[in-house]
DNA sequence: GAATTTAAAATTGTTAACAATATATCATCA
DNA sequence: TGATGATATATTGTTAACAATTTTAAATTC
């Protein structure tokens, strides 16, 4: 009844890539919290043993994407109320230290870069492409980070990135309200532009705060589905 | 001439075990950076299988513990000097934020633990236990970050202080210099009870530049010994 | 003797078969 | 019907054997 899922000419991904996909359908909404991970199922989707999903599953769980229960395998996390909490301010922690840094070391070429990023992000907006947008916002971010140049904080700032999705799709729902406003992101890079931290950081806090501040009611249990989402674009369907 | 390492008879530890036993041998400093990690040996040390080891290697990878590259295994990492300062930076940004959300919430309770912790940290440096004075040192850092309540903050100080003795043993060698001075924490708990968030944010950055201020030269490359230094107490020597 | 080549050993990486556990299906009975 | 228990299926966990690679050692050549 819930047999054969063919997918065997596929050349087959390495360990990383399959991570990578992974971690980008949580990204993109696609993969909801509590979806179960099954590993024979994930390893013919990506045309790959069993033992590289095992290996994958295990890394994910490492970084909180995924919950590990002993003999009942892998599920998509679905962080508490708590944790989702924790994020939010840990990230507005994050986030400012990374201003502070940037604001001190900004030159031209980022500030053209950033302005750059900005004007696509808008395009996008306006396009109506929500989808291009929320990639671009997270861009944004993840841009910030890089250029303070602060390795640590880039790679705690991605994971908290990373974990986000899981916070907004179990306790907000897929609202179109709970995404960056591109109208901010100008303001931080005007103040950043100006030389001025604590007004960039004051922004980044509204910014984030305008988002966390929902995160209290959990609406309600949406059904899992199966995991063709995983692939981003059109890919048919098997008998 | 490297061959049997036997000790066959332990009774084996579990994945978790393992894991926190050579996290505590580098927290103990017993681990230098560098030291190559082989799997068989490691396996017949606890008494487990090389799979048990080989998900060990990788998950202390994860956590940039060890460094390890396709086909020729894992090394105990050896942080860059980049990374050693970014890695403090970082620690300064995460620990003022728990001061700032601690002294929003503490309580006599709290204070009074936290001022018993320090009486036996400072037992045990005039008694000339410095093995003891470090992990009560850790501890200390530890409890303030669990009192401040945020998971995520908490989840990333014991992140960046499993990987602090890296740095200072390839960076500072392993001079008591280095080391949390007992003094500086009464005054953080001081400032603490007296609800001054700001003064205990001063002194943390002061405790931590202290240490950090010295990562610049890297006197040496010390060779790597054998991994019998992963056992404490005493143990005995196979033929 | 130093450098290069060849062979051996040690180490890591992979796989398929098996074991253990959990989940689903179905029959039985109150 | 609804609950209980037995059987079958599906899923995860483990292991040992094998393959691939690197490291070490020895042999050869100049």
């Amino acid at each position: 009844m819930s047999a054969q899922i063919d997918k065997k000419e596929t050349t087959g991904f390495s360990e990383d890539e399959v991570l990578r996909q992974i971690e980008q359908a949580v990204l993109d909404h696609r993969l909801p919290p509590g979806t179960k991970l099954k590993e024979v199922q994930l390893a013919n989707l990506f045309g790959v043993k069993r033992g590289t999903i095992r290996k994958v599953l295990t890394r994910l769980a490492h970084s909180r994407l995924v919950d590990q229960t002993p003999n009942r395998g892998a599920t998509v996390a679905k962080p508490s109320v708590k944790e989702g909490r924790d994020l939010f301010a840990t990230r507005r922690v994050i986030e400012s230290a990374i201003l502070e840094t940037l604001v001190a070391s900004a030159d031209d070429r980022m500030i053209r870069h950033l302005k750059k990023l900005l004007e696509r992000e808008e395009k996008a907006y306006r396009r109506g492409d929500s989808e291009l947008a929320l990639k671009l916002s997270i861009d944004f971010h993840r841009e910030l980070a890089a250029m303070a140049g602060n390795s640590v904080l880039e790679e705690y700032l991605n994971d908290i990135i990373r974990r986000t999705p899981l916070v907004i799709l179990t306790h907000l729902g897929n609202d179109k309200e709970n995404r960056c406003r591109n109208q901010e992101h100008v303001a931080i890079v005007d103040a950043i532009e100006q030389g001025k931290a604590k007004k960039a950081v004051k922004i980044m806090h509204r910014h984030l705060l305008q988002i966390e501040s929902k995160i209290q009611h959990k609406p309600e249990t949406p059904q899992t589905d199966l995991a063709t989402l995983l692939r981003p674009p059109g890919e048919r369907v098997p008998a």
